[in-house]
DNA sequence: CGTGTTTGACCTGCGC
DNA sequence: GCGCAGGTCAAACACG
């Protein structure tokens, strides 16, 4: 099923293994970056250049969206964005001109920032609404509801998933669907009234990218000038109670001490209720992570979709993500920002980037 | 000791 | 109504 289709994919840095929390560790590690300058409300989740996709919930969407034909219509993504955020915050118009669409087939490297893509051309209902029924925002699992979440996409090269300076505590993983790699669920470590919360997940079709969704609104605060503590970020689990194949903690080990293993994960199975055990992962170590994290700043390069996105555009942009999907060709890398609305999503339409 | 990771269980929404 | 899949919780444990 691919609901787990609407998310983005990062840029992973090597192996088919990833690390979430590589990943995420990237994103904390030692960044010492001054707060969001930007108005833009979620100037929170990326350095000032990175900001990405939003999505927002039907809801939000229909009330704030002067227009919702993303397709035929001439809302731009930018409309979109400004009228989402309009409430909220005054959101600039995108401040940089995107770059050109489809090029650099990949190989980002740690140093380049790797531009990044869309992918799922539909995102699936799952994320879109309610970044599942996770109280993206809310409150505890008892208030659940499948509600409008606002969601940031992001594709990112590996280095990317560092692009964002807040510190993040990954609360769950769990393996997808259809896809070989497990997505990771983080939230803000920094603040525990702060509801931002970040989805990292490799992107199947291009294991150099990984997709990162963000969830939760903006960080209640400012980013943080270092983190507390680094503590558990490298710990090799050994007593896990190890599931059947000998997978998760044993992999974390595994992936931290030989980066080569890079044992082609198993097709996901199903991930039937939690965590699977035995998702079949290899996580880059710490070390391949922390060459990429070079990237942060790279990762914030990323620029956000022009304001005009045309249609034929977007089934560009369609036809990109089902690749990275389905298994087409992802080598063309977008490096913009998607907002996905849901109507877009509904049946009959296309997709849901704008 | 505090923070972060791992991971099984549980919950909820959705499709059939 | 049932099963599936995704998202979250929370206990156990590791690391600095």
């Amino acid at each position: 099923m691919d609901r787990d289709a609407g998310c983005y994919y990062l840029g992973g840095g090597g192996g088919n293994d990833w690390d979430l929390n590589a990943v995420v560790r990237f994103a904390c590690r030692g960044r010492v970056l001054p707060p969001p300058p930007s108005d833009d409300p979620f100037s929170s989740f990326f350095p000032p250049p990175a900001p990405v996709v939003e999505d927002h919930g039907m809801p939000d969407a229909a009330a704030l969206l002067p227009d919702p034909p993303v397709h035929g219509g001439s809302a731009t993504v930018d409309e979109l964005s400004i009228a989402f955020f309009a409430p909220s915050a005054a959101l600039p118009a995108s401040p940089q001109p995107p770059p050109p669409l489809q090029q650099q087939p990949a190989a980002p490297t740690n140093q380049e920032m790797v531009p990044m893509q869309q992918d799922e051309a539909v995102p699936p209902p799952m994320l879109l609404t309610a970044g599942g029924q996770g109280p993206v925002g809310e409150g505890s699992r008892s208030k659940r509801k499948k509600k409008v979440v606002k969601k940031v996409v992001k594709r990112v090269a590996a280095d990317g998933t560092s692009a964002d300076p807040w510190a993040w505590r990954k609360y769950g993983q769990k393996p997808i669907k259809g896809s070989p790699y497990p997505r990771g669920y983080y939230r803000c470590s920094t603040d525990k009234a702060c509801e931002a919360r970040k989805m990292v997940e490799r992107c199947r079709d291009d294991p150099n990218s990984f997709i990162l969704t963000y969830t939760g609104g903006e960080h209640s605060h400012p980013a943080p000038a270092h983190r507390n503590s680094l503590a558990g970020t490298t710990r090799n689990r050994q007593q896990a109670p190890e599931p059947a194949a000998g997978q998760s903690a044993p992999a974390a080990k595994a992936k931290e001490e030989s980066s080569a293993a890079a044992a082609e994960p198993s097709p996901a199975q199903s991930t039937s209720g939690g965590m699977s055990p035995t998702t079949p992962l290899r996580t880059p170590s710490m070390e391949e992570y922390n060459q990429d994290s070079e990237f942060d700043e790279a990762a914030g390069s990323a620029s956000q979709l022009p304001m005009d996105v045309e249609k034929d555009r977007e089934d560009e942009l369609l036809k990109i993500l089902e690749g990275c999907v389905h298994g087409g060709d992802s080598s063309i890398v977008v490096e913009e920002t998607f907002v996905v609305t849901p109507w877009v999503t509904a049946p009959g339409g296309a997709a849901g980037w704008s």
